[in-house]
Formats: C-alpha cells, structure tokens, sequence
DNA sequence: CATGAATGAGAATTCATTCAT
DNA sequence: CATGAATGAATTCTCATTCAT
C-alpha cells in the first residue's frame, strides 16, 4: 500500500478516535496526513469510502491480533486465555486501533466481500474453540455467536472501560475476570 | 414537561437511531417533529444541548425500566433474573428507547449533577444485589462494575444483536444465557 | 405619549447605543423595555419605524436643548457660547442621548414632515444669530450652513471624543475652544 | 494583495456605504466581488475580521493621501493648506473610499498594533505642523488632538456634506473655509 | 390591550469535492 | 501524480413578525 494511503488512514483513525464522525473534515485528515485535500481523493472514492475502507483496515488488523499466538493443538483453556487476552491487549495497548466498533456503527453498509471474509477469519479459530468444547461437553450448548458475546464481548468492553478510565482494572482482578468469562460458558454441576 | 419538547426529543431519538450523530441536521429534527426549526431553540440551547437532553431522558426511562418488580427482600438469583430480563426486555420491546449508549459515547460529556443522581439511581438496586452476593461469599470479591459488565453487560448487548437481527435467540437460549451470566459472577467450587 | 411607548424608545436608545444597529432585537427591545416582543408592534409599525421614531423623538431633544436660555435680545458673542456650551453640555451630561447622528445614516430616510419642522426649528435661533452677525459685518459672509459646519459641529466632534475617552478637554480648554470656533467665524484684519 | 481580496475589500466598502453594517450579508459581499460566499472566509477569519481588515485598509489609504506633497520645509500656512485640501479632495474625489469613520464606530475595536502604527503615521506631518506652529507662538497653546478637531475635522465634515448634497460649496466658499479653519488655530490679537 | 410561543426566511459559516496549475 | 484555491450547497442558528389566548 503507498506510504500516503497509509498516512491517510493513519490521520483518520486519529481523528475519528478524537472527535467521532461529525466533526472530521477532509481537511482536518489532510492537514493531519501531511498531503493536500486533494490528494486523498486519488486513493478514496469520497469521505464514506474512506471511513469504510478505514473500517476494514482495522478490521483486518484485529482479525490478526486476535488469533495471535494461538495454535489449535493448545488445551482449550489455554486457547481461551490467550484470545481473551489478545482482546484485551489489543484495545489497551499504546498503539491499539482506537476506535470501537460502535463508531462505525451508523455507517451505510457495504457489505464488501473483503470484509465478510475478514470476519470469517477473524472467528475461525474463536469457533474451533467453542465448536471443540461443546463437542467434549465442556461448553454450554449454545450457538457460537451467545458463546462469544457471553465471554468475549464482555473482555472488550471491559477493556474499552478501563481505557476511558471508567474504572481501573489490576491484575488480580484481570485474572478472576478470564475466570468469569469462562465460568460463563462452561457447563457447571448444580 | 411541553407537548413540543416531548415530540422534539421523540423526533431526535427515532432519527439518532436512524442515521447517527453525523447525518441528522436540526431541519430534519424539525420536520420529523412536526415544529418549525426555530421552534427547536425555544427549547434546546443548541444542538449539543438537544443531543445531552435526550441522553439525560433515555437514562431517566432506562433507570427506571431496569429496576421495576425488583424488591430488595427477595432472593439473590430471582432480583439477578428480573433485572436481566428487564435489561433485555427493554431493549427489545416495540417502544424500546431505540438507542444505545455507545451512540452517546463521542458527545462532549456535560458531567451534569442530574447525570450523577440518574446514574445512581439506576445502579441502586443493582449495587444493593451485588454487595450482598458478597457479603454472603456467593459472588466473586469483584469491583460491582466489573460485576456488571460480566454479567449485564452481556445481556444488553445479546439484546441488540437479537434486534438487530445479527442472530436470533430463542426462549431456550435465552434462559441458558441468564444462567450463563450467573454462572459469570458467583464463586464455584472446582 | 403612553408609558409603555417612552420606556420602548428608551429602551432602544440604550441597547442603540449599546450595541449600534445590528446587534439589536426586537427581543432585546422588549426585554429591555421589560414588555412583550408584540407589545411593541401596537406601537410602532415595524422595527424601521421604531428606528425611525426613536430619530424624531431624539432631535426633537436636542431641537429644545440647543435654544436653551438662548434669547434674540443677547449680544452675538453671549449667544453663540450659551449655544456652544449648549451643544457641549447636551453630549457630554450624564442623561445626555447617547446616540450620534452618524447611527442614524444608514436609516431608509423617510424626510418626515414633522422632521423637517423640528430641523427648521432647531436652527432657528442659530440662523438668526448667524444672519444678524453676517449683515454688521462681525462674520464671515458665508452661507449659514458652513458657518455652522465651521464653528458648532467642532463643538459636537469635540464633545464626542471627550465623551468616547479619545482625549480630555478641561475647562482652559473648553474655552479656548469656544474662542476658537468663534475665531473660525468672525473676520479678522490681516 | 490577492486579486481576490481585493476585490472583496472594495466589494465590503461599496455595500457599507450604502447599506451599513446591519443590511450587508456575506452573500451580498461575495455577489459583489464575483466570489463564492465561502471564498471570502479563505482570506478572512469572519465578519468582523473582514470589516476591521477593511477599516485598516482605509486608514492606509487616508494615512498616504493626507500626507501627500506635503514637505517640511514649506512655510506652515503652505502646510496647511495642503493637508486640507488633501482631505477636501481625498472626501470628494470620484474613487474616494466612501466610508466615513463614524461608520465604523459601533465594530468592537480591536486596537491592533498596526493600526496604532498606521494612526501614528497618518498624523505625523500633522502633529509636526502644529508642534512648529505652538513653538513660534502663531498656533493657540492646545492639544494637538483639540487643534486638529478644530481645523481639519470641519474640513472633512464640510466635504461630506458637499458630496451628500446636503449644501455645494464652490470654489470661493472653499477659500474661505480654508482660511477659517486657519483662523480657528493661529492667535488673534484682540 | 398585552402576551410570548411559534414561525420560517435569511444570516453566518463549514466542508466535501473539483480542477487548473 | 500532487496541490490547494475555489466552489456553493448544506448546516446551525437568529430574529422580525404574527396570532391564539
């Protein structure tokens, strides 16, 4: 990809993560990019192609995180932990992609096929996991999709919460909060 | 409160749903309204204004709408399964306040002293059930926040998936993920 | 005049002088004037009309103030410093109106029957002394309109400036000033 | 200077002479110099900053124009007459700025240094002139500020009304009020 | 008569997009 | 390819005026 594409991108997401949708102009990306207003219309359609293409490109970058160091012949639990850890990481780190999903939200969908294959990837491996523990029994049988918002969606907005300083979270807490999560999914004796 | 505001506001929901922050001007508001767009000032300092308001009434409805039939001298898990379930019947009844907080997320923050009481008010019950869960070693020595998400948090937003028709949840899985969300923040013996 | 219609041309007197022509609302005048924004149409067509009024209702003033104690039996000299100092005292008193005719200009001139009355009478006295002064040779013989430009509008600028803070004129000075514009005036042997 | 600032500022005097301040719109402006409406805001901060741009353009403009051809070494009467007839003519000259300086009265000062600068340039041949005059005894002993209202003031009110019609003076006249403004400063013998 | 809520045309200003250089 | 001045439609907000109470 040309180093001023990724300027481009680089400035929007900036300033998305600032000031949201309204209140970003084509300028405001270009003076933040360092190129002429003009210029950001040789690599984007018009303003909502460039926050879709923006949107896949963070998409991409998470389907990558996500999956990071985790191999499928690892024991469940372990695969767990390192995902609800790569969420975790992923939007607390320095240089995480600072916008949440919410953001793009209002956004006119594309649809692109790029990003439905994205999606797929970016879950392959989450769905092995919960398709291998329903499998032995270890999983509550429900559909992968409750699964994840039951375990993963609350990392990530936990995480979301700390970042914005809505409150703190130590690492003792971290660690009875990987518990949580997974005690919600797996099956219990009553 | 006037006839006007009432619609005004009615009008800002139903169009903040639609097409978000950005995308929605005061004309719209007005039409949508059935007001003049000057008529929209008599009311709302400026749009900000308009936009704060709004949120302060949706709070106002959604705290009350979390805490109805709960009584502090029931059981843990029977407030737990109330409150969850007018969490989610909220979000997905017909007249439901069709927004979600992370529509708010990129507004200004007022701060306002009103804010603080709504946001007190609405978590009193909720605090109430999770300092006894506790006090009584039945649920995770967790921050009450942390409780929330894990287990709350999880339902809203199966609730806005379930709406939006991301995927859909039948009464079976519904009742599994009410147990799931228990099972997130009470203590197990392993 | 009703009470209600003095307090509404007062009421813009100030807000005039305030604020200059742009910058005032009806709002503001009827705040000001402490009655309501259709109270004023009862008394004045439009806000033109008020304008316009309010420019009758101040020369009317100043018509009576600069004949002030001024008496056709007085000798030349008496008379032209009681009218100066007149004219002096008019702009620089504390209940003086505060407008200058310079806001007025841009009025749509609406060369009222009753504005060319007060103007004839305003300068009645001072057509007479400048008549009486121009046929025993005190004056210069030029027409009475420059001689008036000559000797009371300095007067009027001087006031102006000393009212706006510009520069101070102390009591040495004011009569030096008077004998000055006198000077501009009468003839003198080279 | 643009070509295109330019032609705004003249476009802004034209209409302000004939409109003042409230009655001329930035639509208005931008029809007159043939721009677009938003082009004017590439070279100006707003309205007020268009305006006061405009009225430290003109004071340049006077500063040049009362200055010219005059030399310090000219006998003092020379000088002045000079001066006066420079604003005589510069008031009543076909591409004369039309604006007077009571028409920026009411604009909230901003007392910039340049124009602090550009006053103190545009009287200092004045301000030598009566400085020379007051050191050899021929001038009254006043203030600068008082001589020049005294003086020149009239001049530049006689040669507004000259051009609003609301009297001619012809050529002896003009004489005449030359050598009564001198009148009006230099000591008499009484 | 007096009120002031409501109106909607018009104001200032912004900003996505184009195009001559 | 890159630029950034220019555009003008759209936006937020104001305010003279009306009219039901």
């Amino acid at each position: 990809m040309s180093d001023k594409k990724k300027r481009i991108l680089k400035a929007t997401e900036k300033l998305l993560a600032m000031y949201g949708f309204h209140g970003i102009s084509m300028q405001m990306v270009a003076k933040e990019a360092g190129v002429a207003a003009g210029t950001i219309y040789r690599y984007f359609e018009d303003k909502d192609d460039l926050l879709q293409q923006l949107h896949d490109h963070i998409l991409s970058y998470v389907a990558n995180k996500i999956s990071q160091n985790v191999s499928d012949e690892m024991p469940l639990e372990q695969r767990f932990r390192i995902i609800w850890l790569n969420i975790w990481n992923m939007t607390t780190q320095e240089d995480a992609p600072i916008i949440n999903r919410g953001q793009f939200e209002t956004l006119p969908r594309r649809e692109s096929h790029e990003q439905r294959l994205l999606e797929k990837k970016m879950f392959a491996k989450v769905d092995r996991l919960f398709n291998e523990g329903k499998a032995c029994g270890l999983f509550k049988p429900l559909d992968n999709e409750i699964l994840g918002v039951l375990s993963l969606e609350s990392c990530a907005c936990l995480a979301r919460k700390h970042v914005n300083g809505v409150f703190k979270v130590n690492d003792a807490a971290l660690d009875a909060a990987i518990s949580a999560s997974w005690d919600a999914i797996i099956q219990h004796k009553h």
